[in-house]
DNA sequence: GTCTCAGTGATACCAGGTATCATTAGGCCA
DNA sequence: TGGCCTAATGATACCTGGTATCACTGAGAC
């Protein structure tokens, strides 16, 4: 089964119409090893409607199918995601994401609720950094 | 010397005009606890226009006096700021916003780096949750 | 006093996103 | 198969948050 079969899958699972504006959309999608944004997409898509585009990027968000990114300048970016909630690191060089498979802040949350008698609902959290590829070699970790 | 003529001393300071229209954002900036957006100031201050209050605000930010928060929602506030590079908490319910002293996540940056042969220049963290006050008690924590 | 230029504010504009609404079409049922 | 219900579509207007432009103003240096 292809990616876009599983995808369309879950979709309807969930009681939600496959619509060829939805399989355009996923297509354009999945064809993106990064991350993107929904003008992206819609350059990819101009027969798609705008509104179209944003609701289908909005509904795979909520599926978990997609998931956002916010880059370094505040810009919001999308990539696809594997799992449920993880963290992003970013490179700001080749704009390559990495995902983090454990939610690293766990025992910083577990502290930080002891310490500030705060209840710690969420959090948002995301590195940005240079790749093995694009770090210029030899020079040290500088945040 | 009050914390309006420490500002408008640090602006002075750095070759910055101190004019009414700065004077008033700075003013209804510091009437504010906790964060605010700049049509909150807008609101404050209607006789200045537009543009100055983003640009004071955008000036503010530079000088570290004020720093941005981003809320769950993903909206844009601001906060007065007391120092460099540090994280928000914040509640949910009050918008009370707790600042953290040290930079809580440089064990982890070097952890990560580490791992990942990223070269890790920054981050954005950010924690949402309830206060002593807004928590409901007896209740557990959720994340 | 005057001169310079940073700052102002009105305004137009832009980007990213949402609301509305008539129309289309997926898919269920008889 | 046809009819029907309603989710989805797409054109469009609108909203929000922010920036660019530009003529004008006034702070402050000399």
């Amino acid at each position: 089964m292809t990616e876009l079969d599983s995808i369309v899958q879950n979709l309807e699972s969930r009681g939600h119409r496959v619509t060829p504006a939805r399989r355009a959309v996923v297509g354009a999608v999945l064809g993106r090893p990064g991350h993107f944004t929904v003008d992206d997409v819609l350059r990819e898509e101009p027969g798609a409607g705008r509104a179209t585009v944003f609701r289908t990027m909005r509904l795979l968000c909520d599926l978990g199918i997609l998931c956002r990114v916010i880059l370094e300048d505040g810009s919001l970016h999308y990539r696809l995601s594997q799992r449920g909630h993880h963290h992003h690191l970013v490179c700001v060089s080749c704009g390559s994401v990495r995902d983090m498979d454990d939610c690293v802040v766990d025992d910083l949350v577990r502290e930080l609720s002891r310490q500030t008698e705060y209840d710690i609902e969420g959090h948002w959290l995301e590195f940005y950094g240079r790749c093995r590829r694009c770090r210029p070699s030899g020079e040290g970790q500088r945040q």
